[in-house]
DNA sequence: TTCAGGAATTAGAATAATTCCAATTTAGCT
DNA sequence: AGCTAAATTGGAATTATTCTAATTCCTGAA
């Protein structure tokens, strides 16, 4: 029983990749997918294990194939921190990271268009910064946990 | 023929570590020593082969061990960019990182206090940040290079 | 100054995340 | 249906880093 897409999220799926030059194939949908439902910034092992769940017979080479050709694409974005593993996340509003120490979670932290706008002209003339990365480390768990 | 610390950095050296506890060792300030000369943001295994040109002996398990104390102190920063090895910064100010996707370089950037203090209100409600990193990939050299 | 005991270092094995590879399968075109 | 390039597969390989157990080295107390 393979997974299956909202019909909108399959569209942006679809033709995102069309637009590359790249087939949308069950895997990639799968993977996709599952980083979708459960928004929480999951490992490649994490989605390994999910992806799993609907294609059994999926390699670890192909989820880490997925997961290149989307975040290629801009449908997911990869979160690196320290040098814990990478992990993925479907959020592609301008936004940083808060890892918790204690219990290892991360949390989106938004970003303001102002504050934004502020770090991108921390990059001097003559240089051309394509990414942008924010994170912050330390403690605490917001209220709704 | 073993590496010595200029005395100004020698004295830094020596009162960091004694007031966590910790012995100044020879292949401690060594390991220092050579992250300040060349202040390029070398990776553990650039350090490792300038380590063995003072002291021949030494092992990668020792840099290691070395870099981590170092960095406990806040002698020396650690940066971390995407997957690459982690690199090591003499530069303690509060500053972010530029990687040029060509050549692999990374340089620093000045945050003035009104950004830094800006992202640091980024950080919602409930969380403490200990850390904060910023850092920027993309292309470009600078002037004098 | 010597000696005990903890701290630091060492070589090499182990681990963890990721990437590579060669063989097979599949999707999309004709 | 059949062709071809693209994608997937399992397993081996790689890379950075950490662990381990044995040895060596400081440092402070006697």
């Amino acid at each position: 029983m393979s997974y299956s897409l909202t019909s909108s999220r399959n569209q942006t799926f679809i033709s995102t990749l069309r637009e590359k030059g790249l087939r949308p194939t069950k895997q990639r949908a799968c993977v996709y997918g599952v980083i979708l439902d459960k928004r929480d910034h999951p490992t490649a092992d994490d989605i390994y294990d999910r992806v799993k769940r609907h294609l059994p017979g999926t390699s670890f080479a192909t989820v880490y194939n997925c997961l290149e050709t989307l975040v290629g694409c801009g449908l997911v974005r990869q979160v690196n921190m320290d040098r814990s593993p990478t992990r993925y996340c479907p959020n592609l509003s301008p936004h940083a990271h808060f890892r918790c120490i204690q219990s290892g979670k991360i949390y989106d932290v938004e970003i303001d268009n102002d504050t934004l706008s502020r770090m991108q002209a921390l990059v001097p003339e003559g240089f051309e910064a394509e990414n942008l990365d924010l994170s912050f480390s330390g403690t605490g768990t917001p209220p709704h946990d």
